[in-house]
DNA sequence: TCAATATGTAACATGTGACATTACATATAG
DNA sequence: CTATATGTAATGTCACATGTTACATATTGA
């Protein structure tokens, strides 16, 4: 694993809107239009849409079109990682280490990019321990429990 | 502390090049033009001056003007950490955590918001720690024993 | 003194990725 | 059939690292 936590210049918000519509999504247990998620997450619903066509690739959830039509979970909310949502989504924010190729073969720049990369791939991987461990009921559990 | 990690869209390398550079520039022990400096490190010389304004004003390097003039590392590297470096560029790549607020006062966003930002934390305080923990000196070891 | 050489910066261009927005194709309930 | 949803392409906006040009300022050395 060699990643650095990154983001794009706008901050990207994929992640934690993504796990708030689907906490809600699921507790609600009925459909839910683009539209209405959109509104509550106060954005447009062809992004609401973009953020959850990879989730649906992966089967966290479901789109109905046409009538009556809308968005379910499939899962319950305790057997869905952050972990899980968080590669769905692509990794947000993740980019490859910052290691400088300015002048191959130097050892000060490889002694260098080693260094950083070490340090940067341990926190990465901190991380991803970290939304492994923590489940979306957690999360609800949390909202709804004394904060 | 509260801070993740994140990037520009085009990778920010200003942290990678510039430990280059401070460790040849002291290896040298003579003053290097910003140009050669950019030679170096396959850049602009602009570039160049632009990523070492802020370690000049934090006093770990100096400018000379003029003839004969160029830049010079003020301390030993030993007494430099990689912290110090970060911190002087003005922590390249980190920005605040990833917290929507879209529904300010929901209680699964509140909810989603401190787990994530607690994850980040911790892991922007973990990888800060190994800064301070490393200093130029040994990366400068590190290039010049077995690799 | 004066020309060559450096830094110090402003100004503008470029590339990229998240997000916003419009438009339209496709599918489905009633 | 028609209203309603998703699916997705195309285009625009914005911020930021970097590239580039231009010029002011400072200093050396003959």
């Amino acid at each position: 694993m060699r990643y650095t936590l990154e983001g794009a210049v706008t901050p990207d918000l994929r992640l934690p809107r993504v796990l708030h519509a689907l906490i809600h999504l699921s507790l609600r247990e009925r459909v839910m239009a683009s539209s209405e998620i959109a509104e509550m997450l106060s954005i447009n619903a062809v992004v609401v849409r973009r953020m959850l066509a990879g989730l649906r690739e992966n089967g966290l959830i479901e789109a109905t079109k046409g009538r009556r039509g809308g968005w379910r979970v499939v899962r319950p909310l305790d057997s869905i990682s952050v972990a899980e949502v968080f590669e769905a989504l692509g990794r947000p924010g993740w980019s490859a280490p910052s290691e400088s190729r300015d002048h191959p073969g130097c050892p000060v720049e490889g002694a260098v990019n080693r260094s950083l990369t070490d340090i940067e791939s341990d926190a990465a991987r901190q991380m991803l321990a970290r939304y492994e461990g923590l489940s979306l009921g957690d999360i609800a559990r949390m909202a709804t429990d004394g904060e």
